[in-house]
RNA sequence: GGGCUUUUAGCUCAGGUGGUUAGAGCGCAGUCCUGAUAAGACUGAGGUCCCUGGUUCGAGUCCAGGAAGGCCCA
């Protein structure tokens, strides 16, 4: 980021440059003036460019729109019954549009003919009124028919429409839903209108000038304001008797986007970039960039083939001035590329503009000479449309013209991101324009767009509606590293919806009473993993405190190390790999997958199966490796998220990092990015790790439907696991499966043994293709297998190799390939199972694990009351257990592991309160069937005191 | 009317090149674990994969038509 160095579209070297754009465009004969009917502001009397209506310009708005009848010219008493949301522009009409192919009806009302479409002979009755006879249809027609007939306009009066002829023209966009199917065609007034009128070589009659004013030419209404005058135009028909029907109407109408007035539309002068050519040259261009997401290439090539000339010019007094000098002697116009050619033709006020910025007033004070006929040329009054600012800039914030080696170092940009609603159209599609006529080549090589931000309802954000989110107030609320968390998870090309962030209210309260402020469910989901990453670092912090660990003081070789730190180190390569090669495809959302996956490995396996290794007294190499171990998956992970949550990582970068290596770069932001450490992968440790996890949720799964929970002591497992492979691997492993579900054996569940039964699953990808339409009767077969015909035939795969039988008279010949065996658990045992993984409990607790099972539970609420009773993890403690004779025996031979895990340096276990402890009391609690802590039956008074 | 896009559990969304048991998180119900934890783990309930037709031995996935929402254009 160039902080600092900001580009201003108003400087001059912007300005210059697109001079030098449009000086290119014109040497290519792509600048030309046309006429127009473009989208006019009266207020701003301005032309809106096409670009500028969006869906936010149009307003619902009632107008009075009229039904006027046309009298045709050689069909005395007959009409073509028109219909208008416009009344101002009738004084300009010189066609009557009908589609060809639908079908029109002659009507007869009162004596009098109407021609209308026949699908809207329904208006009709809706128009009646008292006034008008009843209707019928004497006569049907198509379109077509109608094409090239005369009437007499509603105005043929005006000076303005003398010598105007005027026909019926066919349209294929005339609609039979509204009005009645003839539609008033006044090229002046309307851009399709315009069209047809180039179509048709009908006359184009201007009426009002850029304020909305009609001009001379226009009799009583030459003066008057087009907007206002409609009522006058009704009731001045209704007087030459053409009049049908007034009726208001409602609908949707385009209004200026800066100052809400009603645009009209206005035939103009307007300078044009034609896209005849261009825009397959453009196509080109856009074919040769990376769009993300992919889709974004249709969109840009369907908006140019369907752009038309773009036009550049804007009535207004503010903006780029554009460099064109039309000469009104001969015609001709030039377009100056530079200051110094502008020097070079002034003929006069050159002085006048030396030293200020290209724009006006200064720059009007030039003129320069015609080329062609030696006149004195002002320039065009018109700026320039603000997109050509926009376009510009690969170019004039690179010094295009002034230092073209910078240019060609920088250029193209690597990476261009908006949003996309619109973009397409406006600046991805200048910037595109610009680099195709003056390099042929893209400006940019990624283009990343992404969709919009709605309300939490999946509705818009509208400060009307008051559901809209400041950003200033989400990031001080919800926080920014959160909100970045969020979009970083979220597919960017799909809308999302921002949730709801605290009030005010919850604000002040949280300032009141000290509070953390109470985030909504949604942001507590997505912070969920800024609070797992302070855990982890929280943890380590705490524990290496104690400890006194410095990282920078040790170092242990990662093979020296044991099982759970080299897998955990070789799941943060694996990490690194695919939050690297993510962001290298700038892709966000399998990275924070990554990484909240890594997250869980660490802070859900690594972390708790470690805990024992430092919670131990002493700095031994061992617990050196799990500290070192730890810090360098904090470290690392804190690198490969800085880039999500910036603020967080520095915080923990600064206190990992800089804290103890004052050497280290000055922040995480500054570091290079974490490299993957090849040596340190490894695949069987991942495999193996994973079959340990696999098998301890099942364990677990078991224990629930046993009803038996982990504190609780058992003396075996049997595991079946699908492959050989995963036996030995379990043989290995099988001492971590047994801590993390306290039980004290583990048996691998022979193929033979009673507990299992088999079933048979054909694979289906392997036989499909081999024998086609016959799987479905192979597997219809299997499917008919009943238990016992399941358990011959695995039986019989597993022996003799293979599965022999007939389908259809034709002979089949299994492989143990083609048909996978998964064994199951029978019925009769607490078992879980998953996809041929099966583990089966032991359930009897003998008296000697019932016993194991109290000391455990007494431990644990021990440790319970340590907490309450405020003592550091690290304090030492004094405990005194009361109990009845029976516990007191129990605990007695427990006495040795209950002080070691209770870090108690004294320990009394009594049957009599009056033994008083040799320490000072702190904490007092007991333990009854009673009680919310539960010891069996038994009733245990626990004392906790000061050493 | 045209282009692009979305439609999968109550909600938010994953589901390379077609393979028969469609997943996750949240929420809900029930348990467990816990001296890093506004944590975590497990179990359970919850699905006409928008509809119709086609291609195929087999379609959430491919093709055609349609419906509904979004963005853009006309």
């Amino acid at each position: 980021m160039d902080w600092g160095n900001d580009y201003y579209t108003l400087s001059d070297e912007n300005n210059f440059t697109i001079w030098s754009f449009l000086k290119r465009c014109h040497e290519k004969g792509l600048l030309y003036k046309g006429h127009d009917v473009m989208p006019w502001c009266p207020r701003c009397a301005t032309g809106i460019s096409n670009m500028e209506i969006e869906s936010e310009g149009y307003k619902e708005t009632t107008h009075l729109s009229l039904y006027v009848r046309f009298p045709l010219v050689d069909r005395p008493g007959e009409y073509l019954l028109a219909w208008t949301t416009t009344p101002w522009t009738l004084a300009a009409n010189v066609a009557a549009a009908v589609h060809p192919d639908l079908p029109y009806i002659k009507v007869e009302q009162d004596g009098e003919y109407y021609y209308l479409a026949q699908e809207l002979l329904p208006v009709l009755k809706a128009l009646k009124g008292r006034d008008k006879g009843d209707y019928h249809v004497v006569q049907t027609l198509k379109g077509s028919d109608m094409v090239g007939w005369s009437y007499h306009g509603p105005f043929d009066e005006l000076p303005a429409e003398q010598g105007v002829v005027h026909t019926v023209v066919p349209w294929k966009d005339v609609s039979a839903t509204e009005g009645t199917g003839i539609v008033h065609i006044a090229p002046g007034c309307g851009r399709e209108d315009f069209a047809l009128s180039k179509e048709f070589n009908l006359a184009a009659v201007a009426p009002v000038d850029e304020f909305g004013v009609y001009v001379a030419g226009f009799d009583w209404l030459t003066g008057q304001f087009a907007a206002e005058v409609g009522q006058q135009i009704a009731d001045d028909l209704a007087q030459k008797g053409l009049l049908y029907r007034p009726q208001n109407y409602k609908h949707r109408y385009p209004t200026c986007w800066r100052c809400k007035t009603e645009l009209i539309f206005r035939l103009v002068d307007e300078w044009f970039i034609s896209m005849e050519e261009l825009r397959y040259e453009i196509m080109d261009v856009v074919r040769q960039i990376n769009w993300i997401p992919g889709f974004g290439l249709e969109r840009e090539l369907d908006w140019l083939r369907n752009m038309d000339d773009w036009m550049i010019s804007k009535k207004r007094y503010w903006g780029l001035a554009l460099p064109i000098y039309d000469c009104p002697q001969c015609g001709t116009f030039e377009v100056i590329g530079s200051k110094d050619e502008l020097e070079e033709l002034a003929a006069s006020g050159w002085e006048e503009f030396e030293g200020h910025s290209p724009h006006r007033p200064w720059i009007d004070a030039v003129k320069v000479r015609c080329r062609k006929c030696h006149a004195e040329v002002s320039r065009i009054k018109d700026v320039g449309n603000p997109w050509l600012d926009a376009g510009i800039v690969p170019f004039s914030t690179l010094h295009y013209r002034t230092n073209h080696q910078y240019w060609q170092k920088w250029f193209p940009a690597d990476f261009v991101t908006e949003s996309f609603p619109g973009q397409f159209r406006n600046w991805f599609y200048s910037m595109l324009v610009m680099s195709t006529v003056l390099e042929n080549t893209p400006p940019f090589k990624t283009l990343f767009g992404y969709a919009t931000l709605l309300a939490e309802d999946g509705t818009p954000m509208h400060k009307s509606k008051g559901n809209m989110i400041v950003f200033d107030e989400a990031a001080e609320r919800v926080g920014s590293d959160t909100m970045r968390w969020l979009f970083a998870n979220h597919v960017p090309e799909l809308n999302l919806n921002f949730p709801r962030i605290p009030t005010e209210e919850d604000m002040e309260k949280s300032a009141r009473t000290g509070l953390p402020v109470r985030l909504s469910e949604k942001w507590m989901l997505v912070r969920r993993t800024l609070d797992k990453i302070w855990n982890v670092y929280s943890f380590f912090v705490s524990y290496a405190n104690i400890d006194h660990f410095d990282p920078t003081q040790h170092q242990l070789p990662v093979a020296q190390r044991g099982e759970l730190d080299r897998w955990i180190l070789s799941e943060l390569q694996i990490a690194i790999r695919e939050v690297t090669e993510g962001l290298e495809h700038y892709d966000t959302v399998k990275p924070t997958a990554t990484i909240q996956a890594f997250l869980d490995d660490l802070s859900n396996w690594y972390l708790r199966r470690s805990r024992e290794r430092i919670w131990k007294p002493e700095l031994d190499s061992d617990k050196v490796a799990a500290y070192l171990t730890l810090y360098e998956c904090l470290t690392t992970l804190v690198a490969l998220l800085s880039p999500f949550m910036p603020f967080i990582t520095e915080e923990l970068y600064q206190n990992l990092v800089r804290n103890v290596n004052d050497k280290a770069p000055l922040s995480v932001h500054l570091c290079d990015w974490p490299q993957v450490n090849e040596e340190l992968l490894d695949e069987r440790l991942t495999n193996d790790t994973r079959l340990v996890m696999r098998i301890v949720g099942l364990g677990r799964s078991a224990r629930e439907k046993a009803q038996i929970r982990v504190r609780q002591p058992l003396n075996a497992l049997y595991v079946r696991v699908p492959s050989l492979a995963e036996e030995e691997a379990l043989d290995r492993l099988s001492e971590q499966v047994l801590e993390e579900l306290n039980i004290k054996r583990l048996e691998l569940i022979g193929s033979d043994s009673d507990m299992l039964s088999y079933t048979l699953k054909p694979q289906v990808k392997i036989l499909g293709p081999k024998y086609g339409p016959l799987v479905q009767k192979i597997l219809a077969k299997f499917r008919a297998l009943n238990a016992h015909g399941a358990q011959e035939a695995a039986k019989l795969l597993s022996e003799a190799g293979s599965l022999n039988f007939t389908v259809d008279g034709q002979q089949i010949e299994l492989t143990a390939d083609e048909v996978e065996v998964v064994a199951t658990a029978r019925p009769g045992f607490v078992t879980a199972e998953e996809r041929g993984y099966i583990v089966a409990l032991e359930t009897t607790i003998t008296p000697q694990l019932r016993e194991e099972g109290l000391v455990r539970d007494l431990t644990h609420f021990v440790q319970d009351m340590r907490k309450k009773a405020s003592f550091n993890i690290e304090d030492h403690i004094g405990l005194a257990l009361y109990s009845n004779v029976e516990l007191a025996q129990i605990l007695q031979q427990y006495g040795e592991v209950i002080a070691a895990e209770t870090l108690a340096n004294n320990l009394l276990i009594s049957i009599d309160q009056k033994d008083t402890p040799s320490f000072n009391e702190v904490y007092r609690e007991t333990i009854s069937p009673t009680s919310v802590k539960k010891l069996g039956g038994y009733t245990v008074e626990v004392v906790l005191g000061k050493m």
